[in-house]
RNA sequence: GGCCCGUUCGUCUAGCGGUUUAGGACGCCGCCCUCUCAAGGCGGAGAUCACCGGUUCGAAUCCGGUACGGGCUACCA
């Protein structure tokens, strides 16, 4: 019987929840998905010196806004819990001990002093191995006994077996990959203050946890033998691994604080919509047919594989992050932009006291204009706004009253908007109606079209750019757009 | 130093020996639409598949080497 498949995202919580952490999150969630496994969600925070609790909650609330959600781990629990790490020392020492007491690790009690100078004279004498000597892997039981009673500080080493040969991963990203075991030193499994390292500590959770398929970064292939003999120490069965690339920055380095915003929040006060950043990070990497590129979240966890998964590093590139965005928004209704996006930026700006004063209609036309025009959430005040000003309240653009306003013929081009508007009936403000009042006005002041539209737009909207004038002054309103116009009239010439 | 990984348009990628004059997407450019800005539609430029050898009737695809980039080699994760 094929066990079901179990994944696991272990961050440790020694800072925020970077990109490339969050795409690993991400594909591990998917993979679980698509498969009907378990995905769970563990606190790697054996480093106790970079470690804090702030950290994890930030990162927590990171998963819930990326909407990955996790079958076990911390505030859910479940049945191989704690899913801390420092909650499970205990776990650590039982399996290093049972390790030592069968012979599969040992004390060793080099000074970190006599370490540095085995290493120095290793690369003196040219020797291509320069890592631990093994000192200590040939001091008698007995005498190891003795020494530890007796006080004197210690590591623990496991005990990489003389003969194991080849250690070969069969990667599922990178193929079959072999490492000559000669070339493993005995890594240290506990250090001597009495906390276990990362490769034990990890390998000792991943097997308690019955971890299938292990969907980490590449900085780790390299470690996965070692970690391989510890699975084997254990008596554990080792798990498939697949190790993705890591995301660089434009200049081909490894993303940094250098390349702009690296963690997840960021992205979200930035104004992204938590499934376009997703989906976007998902491309980074892995492809679904190399065709398409919206691919919503419920697909992702349908058909997401780890075949498809490419192995050289990818660029992370903002501006495609700023498309898929904006393709996110502009594949939302008009209902749902207005729900999602509209109300609560409408609010969060300051425009509108409760978006609930605004009618339906008003709401699903507003959401029509402005919805084409924003790549981010926080833009959607700076396309609209003029429109909850009132003819008081409207600042007026200096270059665009220059531009637009302050030239002959603009004053007698208000004139003629203002009348051929007042002639609208107040039941028929509508952006049709408004459209078909102004529509002849070029040809009666001889003017161009853009001219007199371009006139009516600053007054109306105070600057030079806005949604189609019809539906902007259908919203404003007849009343309001009216003494906007009749104030304009005093910057004109 | 040793070991390991990677290298297809500027970027993300498709491609898993012939269907490829290397496909798609972002970005860029042009045209259309048009009252501005977007959105949208149409089209275009852009890749000697890192390099050199080999295998083969035939290679981006398989093999070897070189170069460049990255990782590991810690009592960091």
């Amino acid at each position: 019987m094929a066990s079901s498949v179990r994944v696991r995202f272990a961050p440790s919580p020694t800072g925020r929840l970077h990109i490339g952490g969050a795409r690993t999150a991400i594909y591990n969630w998917a993979f679980a998905r698509a498969n009907g496994g378990a995905f769970i969600l563990r606190i790697d925070d054996t480093d106790p010196t970079r470690s804090t609790e702030e950290n994890t909650q930030v990162i927590l609330r990171a998963m819930r806004w990326l909407g990955l959600d996790w079958d076990e781990g911390p505030e859910v629990g479940g049945p191989c819990g704690p899913y801390a790490q420092t909650e499970r020392m205990d776990l650590y020492r039982q399996a290093a001990e049972k390790l030592l007491a069968e012979g599969k690790a040992y004390p060793c009690f080099c000074t970190p002093e006599q370490l540095e100078a085995d290493r120095q004279a290793a690369k003196e004498r040219k020797d291509p191995f320069q890592g631990y000597q093994r000192r200590c892997r040939s001091i008698p039981v007995d005498e190891a006994r003795k020494r530890m009673e007796a006080g004197e500080p210690y590591t623990l080493r496991i005990k990489v077996p003389e003969d194991r040969g080849d250690v070969v991963v069969e990667d599922a990203v990178h193929g079959r990959v072999v490492f000559d075991a000669k070339e493993l030193d005995d890594f240290v499994i506990f250090r001597s203050d009495g906390t276990p390292t990362y490769n034990f500590a990890t390998v000792v959770d991943d097997a308690a946890m019955g971890i299938t398929h292990v969907i980490r970064g590449d900085d780790h292939l390299s470690n996965t033998p070692r970690q391989v003999i510890v699975y084997e120490a254990l008596g554990a069965p080792t798990p498939t691994f697949a190790h993705i690339s890591m995301i660089l920055g434009a200049d081909g380095k490894k993303l940094s604080k250098r390349h702009g915003a690296t963690s997840v929040e960021e992205y979200r006060d930035a104004g992204y919509l938590s499934d376009a950043f997703v989906n976007y990070l998902a491309l980074l990497g892995w492809s679904l047919d190399g065709e398409t590129t919206v691919i919503p979240r419920d697909v992702l966890a349908s058909q997401f594989s780890l075949e498809r998964i490419s192995k050289n590093p990818a660029t992370f590139d903002p501006k495609k992050l700023d498309w898929m965005n904006a393709e996110y928004l502009n594949r939302m209704s008009d209902a749902e932009f207005a729900d999602r996006v509209l109300t609560p930026e409408l609010e969060e700006a300051g425009l509108v006291e409760s978006a609930d004063a605004i009618s339906c209609s008003d709401m699903l036309l507003l959401a029509s204009i402005v919805k084409p025009r924003v790549k981010m959430l926080g833009q959607v005040a700076g396309v609209c706004g003029m429109i909850f000003k009132t003819a008081d309240t409207l600042e007026y653009d200096e270059k665009s009253v220059k531009k637009g306003l302050a030239k002959e013929g603009m004053r007698a081009v208000l004139d003629a908007a203002a009348s051929a508007l007042g002639a609208i009936a107040d039941d028929d403000w509508t952006a049709e109606k408004i459209d078909a009042a102004l529509e002849p006005l070029p040809e009666a002041l001889d003017l161009k079209k853009r001219a007199v539209f371009q006139a009516v737009r600053v007054a109306v909207c105070g600057v030079m750019v806005s949604p189609p004038l019809g539906e902007t002054m259908q919203l404003v309103g007849k009343a309001d757009c009216l003494a906007r116009i009749e104030r304009a009239k005093g910057l004109a010439l």
